[in-house]
DNA sequence: CAGAATCCACCAGGATACTG
DNA sequence: CAGTATCCTGGTGGATTCTG
């Protein structure tokens, strides 16, 4: 069983950090940029569910959370690339862990959350995509 | 600087645990429940800015998918003491790790999350009860 | 290719009041 | 003490359209 090191706070800092992952979309961005997935075309395609405009809003606030930086090329067409701050990376373990807590639990979690009428299109959307991807995409 | 070691997935583990934690006190409760504060009217207690309805949807929501347990005692008046399951329990080090990153980096996540206007007051509500309950709660 | 402006639907979650 | 029903609103995020 887990042994609990610090029993100090109660959910301060878990607020601060839910926060700034709080968005539909943002531990699968940072993970994406985390794996060189940098351009917004290319992000759009690794997740069809999402709009652009979403995709958009949700970078703009990883950016203005520090999170993440953009860079602009000023040229024709135009060209940007999204790449993880340094704050933005010490993020990496507790997406990962996330990541393979999920993968650990898939097969009970999908089905406890199936059960779960609301979200079943949502988490669905994703997978056929991570299919495609399992080979790491080399961009850039 | 972080190194990642499996570069397999894209995100989704990440989506199944986004779901299960999804919810605005679900990482608190369960960080709660796990010391041990696991009454109803003390978790309503812990969180002022929580309605007793919304808790009950959301520790519902966490019993639904398996990661906490009700014991409910047929007394009067009603007693009703949750627990973490064991993969509820597995969950810890996602929330500490959480916990941990949002303390490690909270003069820059306020700063910067300050500048949005919108989250503030959520974030605040919970601190000083965070002060509060620096000694451990000791129930049960 | 990238982004901004609008419009809108939906639901999470807050307020309130009542029952056992 | 615990739970539920009802009502309501604010914000997220989806669809669409237009510019550079």
């Amino acid at each position: 069983m887990y042994e609990r090191k610090t029993p100090l706070t109660i959910d301060c800092g878990l607020h601060l950090t839910k926060e700034v992952l709080n968005g539909k979309w943002k531990p699968a961005l940072l993970n994406a940029i985390s794996m060189n997935v940098k351009r917004p075309s290319e992000l759009l395609r690794l997740f069809p569910g999402a709009t652009r405009r979403v995709l958009n809003v949700q970078l703009k606030e990883l950016e203005g959370h520090g999170m993440v930086e953009k860079k602009t090329y000023p040229q024709l067409p135009p060209k940007v690339e999204y790449s993880l701050t340094e704050i933005g990376w010490s993020l990496m373990p507790i997406i990962d862990a996330m990541n393979q807590w999920g993968d650990a639990n898939r097969s009970f979690l999908e089905t406890v959350i199936t059960q779960d009428p609301k979200i079943v299109e949502t988490s669905k959307a994703i997978c056929p995509m991570y299919k495609r991807m399992s080979v790491v995409p080399k961009i850039g």
